[in-house]
DNA sequence: CGGCTCCTTGATCAAGGTCAAGACATGTGG
DNA sequence: CCACATGTCTTGACCTTGATCAAGGAGCCG
């Protein structure tokens, strides 16, 4: 899993920043942030912090794909959101000095740079711009957690299932095949949804029976979007 | 409902200033504060800014209870969260740029002291303790939401129930009788654990006969924590 | 060729949503 | 003070949604 020195990746010049807050970073601190960070490899299964745990620092992903989720009944997984590069995870429980509300685990082989909670803090509170572009942050997704809160109090099924595949549509784009390019387990989508294993295989072959999807494996296309936004989009 | 005058708050000896961020404010800032900032009395159904709507500032609750809900299926209401005396309401929506993500609506007459977005965000943006403030406000929030889309997903109508109680008991505490203070309708009740309100009504009337709780009207009493504790803390 | 893991389908069942009706409390105007 | 209307609460009956259990199929790897 350690892999620093082959995977180094300098700040001055790194592609996802333009996309994180560091950008509002000036180059000192940004020289701080290039000489504490430390960059490492992750496959396919890792689990980079854990649910309940004092997070100790903050990562930005600049490859890959992760899950983050809490933990319910048996163990039972509840996918709150995905990471892929440009994103920052662990900073929610970093900037309220709380534990960590989820569990990150690597779904496609990443890059994480790992930046220390006492350096992400002292940025934040001496950069206005950067605390500002975090505050954005965390309210966006307080407000998507607050959408999801609605709809699985009053959403179908049917209806959380066409949402969810509009939204690995909106996260992770077609495949030049016009696939969704993620490759997720019929269980791990049956967890964003909030339901069985089951029960999503079921919908899914409704909608492939309607004509609204392909399935392939894994690989999901969708061929009508509209259709989805409209049984989505119930009010 | 406009009655500014009667009911102006100086900001200098406000009660409510030690629970807020405001504390964290210069002499200045709370002198601009002071003169920006409109104090107004709101009765029982009043409605202070409806969701979807670009709210223009902040609410400081000086008095009062509101509650702050997402619209869905047939208008059900989704209850989010309650907000009392020392709560800021609408700073996600200013502080994302985004409209407002839900409508807050008086339950208790209240007094609501309103700041614009323009000196909300200067304050913000000039003053590094009041923006940790309001980061760590914003990650604690996202924190319970993304603790209830668990719940949502997984917990039983009756542990939600339950937990919902227990939510009540501490928000709100207890009356000389041992009752929780305050006074929900049993929709009201039904839209914070997200179900129908005969649901709740059964719910409650199991937890009573179980010897748990009490009912007087829309009051309730907590004769058994211990048990709702355990009912709800499943995992 | 086993031995995995994951996917799919069918059958069954219970949790909880919906509908209907009546009880109760409160407020209003005559 | 009564008659009536309105809103909330409660209970019963019924039915739908989706969870659970069980079994077999498909794909992959050593």
């Amino acid at each position: 899993m350690r892999n620093s020195d082959n995977d180094f990746i300098f700040c001055e010049n790194c592609f996802v920043k333009e996309n994180t807050g560091f950008k509002h970073l000036g180059k000192e601190q940004i020289e701080l942030l290039n000489y504490e960070k430390a960059c490492n490899l992750y496959k396919r299964g890792d689990i980079v912090y854990h649910e309940g745990h004092k997070g100790g620092g903050v990562y930005c992903v600049n490859k890959g794909v992760l899950k983050l989720y809490k933990t319910g009944i048996d163990g039972k997984e509840q996918i709150i959101r995905f990471a892929k590069p440009g994103d920052l995870i662990g900073f929610r429980s970093v900037l309220s000095d709380e534990s960590s509300c989820t569990t990150a685990k690597v779904i496609e082989d990443a890059i994480l740079c790992f930046i220390p909670s006492k350096l992400f803090v002292e940025l934040a509170s001496k950069n206005a711009e950067f605390s500002m572009h975090l505050i954005r942050l965390s309210c966006k997704e307080l407000g998507e957690s607050n959408k999801y809160i609605l709809d699985l109090a009053q959403k179908t099924l049917r209806e959380r299932v066409a949402e969810v595949l509009l939204l690995l549509f909106d996260t992770f784009g077609l495949d030049e095949e016009n696939y969704i390019q993620v490759s997720l387990t019929r269980e791990e989508v049956a967890n964003i949804v909030g339901t069985a294993t089951e029960s999503v295989i079921r919908q899914l072959s409704d909608f492939k029976k309607e004509g609204s999807i392909d399935l392939k494996g894994r690989r999901i296309k969708v061929l009508d979007l509209e259709k989805l936004k409209k049984i989505s989009e119930i009010f």
